[in-house]
DNA sequence: CCAAAAGTGTTAGGAGTACACCCATGA
DNA sequence: TCATGGGTGTACTCCTAACACTTTTGG
């Protein structure tokens, strides 16, 4: 194994991808060959971290490493740590063996990221070789390797939690966007029809969303205002809580 | 060093003791002789895990073995992993050299601790020897250890956000309390007075907040009626949300 | 002119806020 | 009888929830 890692801590991307419809997560194979039969299992991006580097940096890098995407929202979520956490499985060792990973208890500390999808279409469609976006409703008929569907659960709970709570709704969405799609993000994710008028009075009250002098352009129907999100008069106004609850 | 200990990962645990007027913080002692001198600086109870050691289960143990807490509310935190934590000071690397702590990279996974200082008089007075409570609003003027300080912060900011959407304080109470009690909780953590009326008003809505046939005995003024948080009642009705905001 | 999504106002009920006095007990 | 905290109601404002039709564009 590579002398500039730690053995026993390793870090995972949990990204969450927004496509105006969907919620998608971030995923690379794990193909492992296991007495006799081939096996794909999914996990999330992730590896030990190397010995002289912040946690956040070491997200980043593997991040980057192993799917491409880089200068994205990341943010910690708490270790897993299990003494078992890699042995869910008999292909899990196998797999551990095959690449060389030590005999080591490894405690894992997992991120938790958002990007938007709808028009950066690089990160929709060029992915590093073993990485893919699936629906997060596809996510439970996927074999997930070690842990990742522990860490799969906990990551949509704070994913909730940090939409009620803060404005982070607008990392999923490009710079400009409309109402309806950010309206659709809280739908899906809290799965939930909203209503349109009672959302949109909400959102007037928030100084932080700004209307913007454009408008959509080649939609076939009316074209719908664009607004920004404006983190300076987020931070300004909001000392205090934000409260998206629904 | 102990061989069965993993030298890169530690857990501290941040405990919090009402004890119905102060929020209080359970700290022990780090006394170091450095360069000429004696240091008594402070730190969370906290060391490194054990190889074949769950983490909660770590931080149980570790919490036991510093001060005899046991049995207490303890949540995990997000992990500290600065690169540089352990040498914010000369002096951290003394005692570190001193302790036999091998020269490693550590990260450390702080847990969230609540306990009732008010009736269990044990917690209050006949802790492990090196362990002391110390009133929150104190703890800036008190040399603390590494990135204590951080971690602290940290802990504190969680604790408020716990309080707004979780029923976390009857962790601070006693099993059988007034409501004047609770009120008090919210008052100190949130630093604000709050209306008496409005506040049991809100109380009254919460079945999960259940009325004893019991009061108060022996205070020289008029008696207060006692309540139970019940768990079960709360977990039949709230699937959802709890909300706190003050 | 049709399909598709954008945009808009009113009403009723519930929750939050502000506010002041009497009550029960021990000393 | 005094000191101490316990206990209670009302009015106003603001937020939430329910609900349906017209507008603008491209095809």
């Amino acid at each position: 194994m590579d002398k500039r890692l730690i053995p026993n801590i390793s870090v995972d991307a949990v990204v969450f991808g927004f496509d105006d419809f969907h919620l998608n997560i971030l995923l690379v194979t794990r193909p492992v060959y296991h007495e006799g039969k081939n096996y794909i299992d999914w996990k999330f991006p992730g590896d030990l971290i190397r010995k002289d580097e912040d946690l956040d940096v070491s997200a980043e890098r593997i991040l980057y490493e192993q799917t491409g995407l880089q200068k994205i929202y990341l943010k910690q979520l708490k270790a897993f740590g299990d003494t078992n956490r890699l042995k869910r499985q008999p292909r899990d060792m196998t797999w551990l063996y095959a690449i060389d990973h030590p005999e080591e208890r490894v405690i894992t500390i997992p991120y938790f990221g958002l990007v938007n999808l709808s028009e950066d279409v690089d990160y929709k469609t060029s992915l590093n070789g073993n990485a893919r976006w699936f629906p997060v409703d596809e996510v439970k008929d996927l074999p997930l390797a070690f842990d990742h569907r522990d860490i799969f659960t906990f990551a949509l709970e704070t994913l909730r939690n940090e939409l009620r709570n803060q404005p982070l709704a607008f990392e999923l969405l490009p710079p400009k966007f409309t109402l309806s799609q950010l309206q659709r993000i809280y739908e899906v994710v809290f799965e939930k029809k909203l209503d349109k008028r009672n959302f949109r009075k909400k959102i007037a009250g928030l100084r932080y969303i700004v209307p913007l002098h454009e408008k959509e352009t080649e939609v076939s129907h009316r074209p719908a205002q664009l607004y920004m999100f404006s983190k300076d008069i987020y931070q300004k106004l909001h000392t205090r809580q934000f409260d998206f609850t629904i």
